[in-house]
RNA sequence: GCAGUUGUGGCGGAAUUGGCAUACGCGCAUGAUUCAGGUUCAUGUCCAUGUACUUGGGUGAGGGUUCAAGUCCCUCCAACUGCACCA
């Protein structure tokens, strides 16, 4: 058949589209198989290869899966909030809604031109009122559980630019657009309460099935620590005042001999009057305040604080007072923003000691506290009723009990994981349906006015104080309180871009629901999802808050399982041909287009799938992808050797290729399966002939990496429908054994030769007939015959 | 620093989980087809040695277990990714 793939793609695309092939059925009684792709952000960029990439492991896996009789649900859509289109309104003028929906248009075209079986009907788009009237809805759910606050929080300000800055656009203390000082601002921040769900999304994890490194990731995110809590007694001149700090060496108390608190604690404002050396303090407040988070990680070596003159600490075991400190190497985010410092455990608080000359007290024998902090296990000293403790679960144990019973302290856990700040100061998100009121407070907006939709605005420059240009709006802003009816203000905040892909999946199983986000018996049949496939750059954030939300779902009872992902994977990279990231400055960006354009979209996705390892990443070749497109020409090439009748020389061969293909491609070991399948093909060409029926099934098993040319193929030799539709072939497990076997021979380990024997020989006749062709070799005594059955024979000798 | 992953030909990568290392593809070499380039086809291609049959060596380095190690154990080294003063 001779191979054109600019006449074959289009119109088995069309095909496809127009009898809607890969749409999936809500009822049937057909096993279900829920396969989702992270959907994509619509930049003005278009479709890249790394989506391609991301795409396809999945569209070959659920190809194959329709052809095995399964009930497919393969969806797409568009996560199309965000920033560029925000920016790109700030300069240009036009707006975001316009350059999104080019952006989608243009990327739908580029995808159905890769080929990808998705089902067109259910595509969603986040920005549609639609969509995020239910991602409002949600939100007013956990609003209404009690999972929303708000809070003040510090927030980079640049107040010549007049916008919040992120960490990133900081650095240095100075605004990276304007140069002028950046400062600290209080800020309102709506946070979700994750934190409260940190356990769940812990022991979730042992219920799914995710590869072990991205179980990691995501436990090192929340980063649980136990521990204790310790109530200190400052003393400030004449009163008191408790400070609570955590630790995860209670045990160590007896070791503690200063206190450090962080500069942003609210301690020092309290007692500025008290504090001798307020000056000083401040000014060292005024410098960490400058450091943006990232510069005070990295000066890890140099420990900096100040010495709190005035207030003394008292330690509640033994009665010891021990100063306090403000130094930047304590956290007001983590625990309780103070330490008990015991600088002979600990390496950051000896630093500490050594720099501002405190006391080292040993507790812990077993290191040599002279030149560094000993974190390690020994016996317990200098500790009171712990010495003699050898083992510091029970030492720990010990300490909480005592703390328990004098009342001066408990057991408890701590998180990294942080609540999770939820508002953004932009234009193109979902605006937050909440209404301040001065007489009733933070009123939610009435589930039935939902969706509270996006205004129209001329000017998408954030407002004045970095408000968002919602805040520019009177019309929208004013409105009238739903508790009291008196006149009150909106929210001009809308949601973080996390926020329309932490339920998009649901939204799939029922996308056009108006009555519901989906409905319960569609939800009910489709989740959870079976396959989720991604990148490594979102298993912390987007897999965690996702998991979040469907966890609350399924609290308040509108879900039907805990968890929404029974499976993840992850595709590696592909880099660039110089084996560099992608990128643009660098000149080394692969457009998938332009692959489809001189090769055909069947070339691309067979040369995506076999470069490597799925989840490695591999760089980009050309000559590689040439290769692969030599293969589909060969493919083509099949009908011009085909015969009516069988080649029974082929039969094992082929039923060998059905079972590795079938096996490989469910596992995601696409480079083996199209390997095996080249394999075959030259076997075929070897032999110079095919029988009809086998290069059917051949190119079914070919269909999921090159869909074109296969159902081309399938079409001529007068197959019915659509080879996307026909059924799978099924191996024969008989016809891949073969009868006879080739057994490698070795003495003493070392390969000697091979020979050819009957698959069912026993261990006595194996081993005789490797003495017959090692009948010269084999010297000295025979201490041992090894045989493994179909694989190898060994024979021990010594001289 | 901590955690995770990975080290196999000139390159991308295989290896039924302890059993013939380098499948498949690229590249390269030789030959055929072609006016020529390209394409296509055939053969070869881990290294060393030999005319061939052969014989050694070989999976980041070093050691160990085993009849047998890319695979298991110990000690290093390197690279990548994530987290990072988390008390």
């Amino acid at each position: 058949m001779n191979y054109n793939f600019k006449r074959i793609e289009p119109k088995w695309q069309m095909k496809w589209e127009e009898s809607k092939v890969f749409k999936a059925e809500d009822e049937s009684a057909k096993k279900k198989f829920y396969g989702l792709v992270e959907f994509p952000y619509p930049s003005g960029a278009g479709l890249h290869v790394g989506h391609c990439k991301a795409y396809l492991g999945l569209d070959a896996m659920c190809r194959m899966l329709r052809m095995q009789d399964y009930n497919v649900l393969f969806p797409i859509g568009f996560d199309a909030f965000g920033l560029p289109a925000e920016n790109y309104a700030i300069k240009t003028g036009i707006h975001p809604r316009v350059v999104t929906d080019q952006n989608i248009k243009h990327f739908t075209e580029q995808m159905k031109k890769v080929g990808f079986s998705f089902d067109w009907d259910r595509v969603i788009d986040t920005t549609d009122p639609d969509y995020y009237k239910w991602t409002q809805w949600i939100f007013l759910k956990l609003f209404e559980k009690g999972l929303v606050f708000k809070d003040k929080t510090l927030v980079n300000y640049c107040p010549s630019c007049k916008v919040v800055l992120s960490n990133e656009d900081s650095q240095g203390g100075k605004c990276d657009i304007c140069h002028s000082d950046v400062v600290q601002k209080s800020k309102d921040v709506w946070y979700l309460r994750i934190t409260e769900y940190a356990d769940r999304l812990l022991t979730g994890l042992d219920t799914v099935e995710f590869p072990e490194h991205i179980k990691q990731q995501q436990i090192n995110w929340i980063g649980k620590s136990t521990g204790a809590f310790v109530d200190f007694t400052l003393e400030i001149g004449s009163e008191k005042e408790k400070l609570t700090v955590y630790t995860t060496r209670p045990d160590t108390l007896f070791g503690v001999t200063f206190m450090v608190v962080a500069p942003e604690h609210p301690l020092i404002e309290k007692y500025a009057a008290q504090i001798v050396n307020i000056d000083e303090v401040n000014a060292y407040k005024k410098e960490c305040a400058k450091k943006t988070e990232f510069e005070r990680t990295q000066l890890v070596k140099d420990k900096t604080g100040v010495k709190l003159s005035g207030i003394e600490a008292v330690n509640p075991v033994n009665g010891k007072h021990i100063p306090v400190f403000i130094a930047d190497y304590v956290m007001m985010g983590y625990g309780t923003g103070a330490i008990m410092a015991v600088p002979a455990h600990d390496q950051r608080d000896y630093d500490f000691a050594k720099a501002f000359g405190a006391d080292i007290i040993e507790v812990i024998k077993g290191g040599d506290i002279s030149t560094e902090a000993y974190s390690g296990d020994g016996e317990m000293v200098n500790s009171d009723f712990l010495n003699g403790y050898t083992n510091k679960k029970d030492s720990i144990a010990r300490m909480i009990e005592e703390l328990e019973k004098m009342g001066i302290g408990k057991g408890g856990v701590q998180f990294k994981m942080k609540d999770w700040a939820f508002n953004r100061q932009r234009y193109w998100g979902e605006p937050i349906p909440i209404v301040h009121c001065e007489n009733c407070g933070n009123v939610a907006v009435p589930y039935e006015e939902l969706p509270l939709r996006l205004p129209e605005v001329e000017n998408f420059q954030p407002g004045q104080d970095g408000e968002s240009p919602l805040a520019k709006l009177p019309d929208f802003v004013n409105c009238t309180c739903p508790g009291c009816g008196r006149p009150a203000k909106r929210e001009t905040d809308t949601m973080p871009q996390w926020a329309g892909s932490s339920w998009y999946f649901l939204r799939y199983c029922d996308p056009h629901n108006s009555e519901a986000f989906a409905d319960r018996k569609k939800l009910d049949y489709w989740m959870p999802v079976d396959h989720y496939n991604g990148g490594m750059e979102h298993v912390t954030r987007h897999l965690i808050y996702s998991r979040f939300w469907h966890q609350f779902l399924y609290d308040i009872g509108l879900v039907g399982c805990p968890e929404p992902y029974a499976k993840r994977s992850a595709q590696g990279l592909i880099l660039g041909p110089d084996g560099e990231k992608m990128s643009k400055s660098r000149g080394n960006v692969v457009d998938p287009l332009d692959i489809v354009e001189q090769y055909g979209a069947d070339t691309l996705r067979t040369y995506v799938l076999f470069m490597g390892d799925y989840a490695a990443s591999a760089p980009w070749n050309d000559s590689s992808l040439k290769g692969c497109r030599k293969f589909l020409d060969r493919v083509a090439g099949l009908t011009d050797i085909m015969t009516d009748g069988a080649e029974p020389s082929l039969e094992s061969g082929l039923h060998k290729t059905i079972k590795k293909v079938t096996e490989d491609i469910r596992v995601m070991k696409f480079n083996t399966a199209i390997a095996a399948l080249m394999g075959l093909i030259n076997d075929i060409y070897a032999k110079g002939r095919i029988g009809k029926q086998q290069l059917i099934t051949f190119i079914k098993l070919t269909s999921p990496f090159a869909p074109h040319i296969c159902e081309e193929m399938y079409e001529q030799l007068g197959g019915e429908g659509f080879i996307s539709k026909a059924p799978w072939p099924v191996y024969d497990e008989k016809k891949t054994i073969d009868a006879t076997v080739e057994i490698a021979v070795q003495i003493n380990g070392k390969l000697r030769g091979t020979i050819t024997l009957a698959r069912d020989i026993d261990k006595d006749g194996a081993i005789a007939a490797a003495k017959e062709m090692l009948a010269d070799k084999l010297a000295g005594t025979i201490v041992k015959e090894i045989y493994v059955p179909g694989r190898i024979v060994n024979i021990v000798v010594k001289p």
